[in-house]
DNA sequence: CAGTATTTTTTCGAGGCTCGAAAAAATAGG
DNA sequence: CCTATTTTTTCGAGCCTCGAAAAAATACTG
């Protein structure tokens, strides 16, 4: 139910609004804040001495040695790196990743660890997990006590309040509530978050320009996940993280997937879906539980190479991805696509087809204006879309306390 | 960009929620709408003073005879009537429907109307819409001028903005911008919305314990539509009105769609495809372009009476809805779902393979926890749904001018 | 090199809004 | 008729933002 405005929530919105602000531009000025904000000079001025004060912002001198223009110069505003720090956990398939970020995003120190997770018990993959974060905390070079917030990304999907994994391909184990275990085991706040979602947040981060307000982001992977961006937040299911794209059903009965149903659209395009039908092995096979990466860039050549079974997988990922993309296009219309993961450095043997296919559907009509990029690296895009939820966090429930985070204001969700 | 909240913004936005705490419950007294809001009741005595004075609001003395409390009795607060009038404009397949409405919500006035939407021109389609309306605006009988807000829907896709129709089942004409269009004939405000927008945002009126935050409405007629809310808030394209549900690809070069393309979901489960399945034409057999309320319902009860061709049609339908109903529950988790239309009361023939469809999907774990409501007749949907859209519009834009409405906020989007 | 123009930032009083406390209003119970 | 109880209004206090003016800091000009 929609709540009124008090008074005093006025201020802390407006406190909120210039640490954004602030996040956002990097060293804007006080003027450039106003104008953003469409604040007055006066009331920009009195909430930034404040920020300064409490050690939030800091004044950075030369805002740039190339503005010589005519009067006062501009004195450019930053975040004091020092206001407070979180910690980012990435578990994936295989790889557990940890690192410390400062408060203007900087990464500070890091971990990272190979592990069987497939086959490790419940106890020993949460051991695990919080036992390098316990590492890092107990690191003799990091002021422990200023981590402030601590955001796990995994594979699979999480609840929509952001405490469990619910379910993971890369493990069998269930529900694991890892934000209140590492609440309880740190006393540190902790948000259990999808990594597709992650990547999301993270590329409207890197590239506003091409992804603001609209956009998807799929992981071509062993699996198939998405993060969605509408109307600039980020998009999630009713319950969980949502956005199960590769589980959306390409063919009632068709090829096995890796979740156990029949027709994914994963069941065609994940890695181990591409490797199924380079081989040969028929749609029945049960997937392979991992392709190395290397693997993939082999069948890839092999692919780009000759016109064989190989190529042929990648024209049917290509073809499946495209039909689901068309449906996906029903609903909420064409948007800017980025293809991350190892299979987007294949996107080559994969767009022909996969456009081919949108132009048999409804996002046909703008078959062309859809555009593509590609970024095969998954993990640091994960990373620092922990790392920016963490931080806005910070910047909203610790530095401008008691604002209700409510939908629509200062990008609640996608920041 | 987020903007910053002014000073005098502060009492606007509180204002609209006064007026929205009213329009939701009826008759609450101010001590309930302090409650509801969090504010208090000094500023709900003010603003309330303020909103009898203008007219919007009136007190109805006697709140309720039953309430024989102890204390000085409450005095329900309740929407002048008299404070404005909207006009709603419904245009489906053969058929306008107009009618007027108070600001209370009831209907004041209406006129319907038989067309022939596939034939007519483009002008006379145009003009006859509004000529339908300036004869409801010329009726001596109402007071023409407090017409606020003219709120269409048609069948098809209209854009983000609810200024155009871009393309409609209906008439083979494209892009017409209606809401333009009334604008400049009658100088008043106008909106161009989906049908099944409409429909979802009305279901949440009516029934706001079944459909709050998340539901869905799909509308079986001669063609598939659905509105969708999505955490309280009416979902679109990033373009359009998206959701076009119908027009997620069930099969790759499957039965031939009403829109020209092949294996759409509405080519399998839309009225004319239950009857082509029925009348066992083949996939490829042209959509005919209507089929009767009457012809249908007989089709059903065929189906009923015995193991046929129509009863195939009807499970064939219901299997394509459950896989598409499917990969809908793969982007945004299971959600209730509400049938509408005509077909909807054969919902016990497709109910069947609809359940078993989805069971195979990422919808499946939920499968039994997924409610089924059906209503029969849109068309009261619709005209609610457009006539609370308009209203919603005199509340916030009218009697609490300059707040921008910004989403989250005092439900811009369903409200 | 001093004075002027220009731009940014701060200061200060005014106005407006919400809040809490207290008063006023309106009814039931005894 | 008086008291208890609940709702609604009144009133002063405290904040917050705003606009205008002042202060600060630099480039330009002769």
């Amino acid at each position: 139910m929609s709540v009124g405005i008090r008074h005093d929530d006025l201020r802390r919105r407006n406190r909120a609004m210039v640490i954004a602000a602030v996040r956002r531009a990097g060293q804007p000025s006080r003027t450039e804040i106003a104008a953003t904000t469409s604040l007055s000079h006066s009331t920009i001025s009195a909430i930034s001495s404040d920020l300064i004060v409490e050690g939030i912002l800091t004044e950075s001198k030369p805002s740039e040695a190339g503005s010589l223009k005519r009067g006062r110069p501009q004195v450019g505003l930053s975040l004091n790196p020092e206001a407070a720090a979180v910690m980012t956990v990435v578990l994936s398939l295989n790889f557990l990743s940890v690192a410390v970020i400062d408060y203007a995003g900087q990464v500070i120190s890091e971990e990272q660890r190979r592990l069987d997770t497939l086959t490790m018990s419940r106890d020993s993959l949460i051991g695990e997990c919080t036992a390098i974060v316990r590492r890092r905390l107990e690191d003799p070079d990091l002021d422990v006590r200023s981590i402030a917030r601590i955001a796990l990304a995994v594979q699979g999907i999480t609840d929509t309040r952001a405490r469990s994994m619910l379910w993971s391909p890369i493990t069998p184990h269930t529900d694991i509530a890892f934000a209140d275990i590492f609440e309880e085991e740190f006393g540190i706040p902790a948000i259990m978050e999808n990594d597709c979602n992650m990547m999301a947040v993270a590329l409207r981060w890197r590239d506003p320009d091409r992804y603001r307000d609209d956009f998807i982001a799929i992981l071509l992977s062993h699996g198939i996940g998405m993060g969605l961006v509408l109307k600039g937040e980020l998009f999630t299911g009713t319950h969980s993280s949502g956005g199960e794209f590769g589980h959306m059903i390409h063919r009632p009965n068709g090829a096995l997937c890796r979740c156990g149903r029949r027709g994914c659209v994963e069941a065609y395009a994940g890695n181990y879906a591409i490797w199924r039908n380079a081989r040969q092995m028929g749609e029945d096979a049960e997937p392979v539980a991992d392709v190395s990466d290397a693997d993939m860039r082999a069948l890839a050549a092999a692919a780009r190479e000759r016109d064989g079974p190989e190529r042929e997988a990648y024209r049917k990922a290509g073809e499946v991805l495209g039909y689901g993309l068309g449906s996906l296009f029903a609903l909420i219309d064409p948007a800017p696509v980025a293809m991350v993961g190892v299979s987007a450095a294949a996107f080559d043997l994969i767009e022909p087809a996969l456009r081919q296919a949108i132009a048999q559907t409804a996002g046909g009509q703008h078959s062309k204006s859809i555009s593509f990029d590609t970024e095969p690296n998954e993990l640091p895009l994960i990373r620092e879309g922990c790392a920016m939820r963490a931080l806005i966090f910070v910047d909203q429930e610790i530095f401008a306390p008691g604002v209700q985070a409510r939908s629509g204001f200062g990008g609640k969700n996608v920041a």
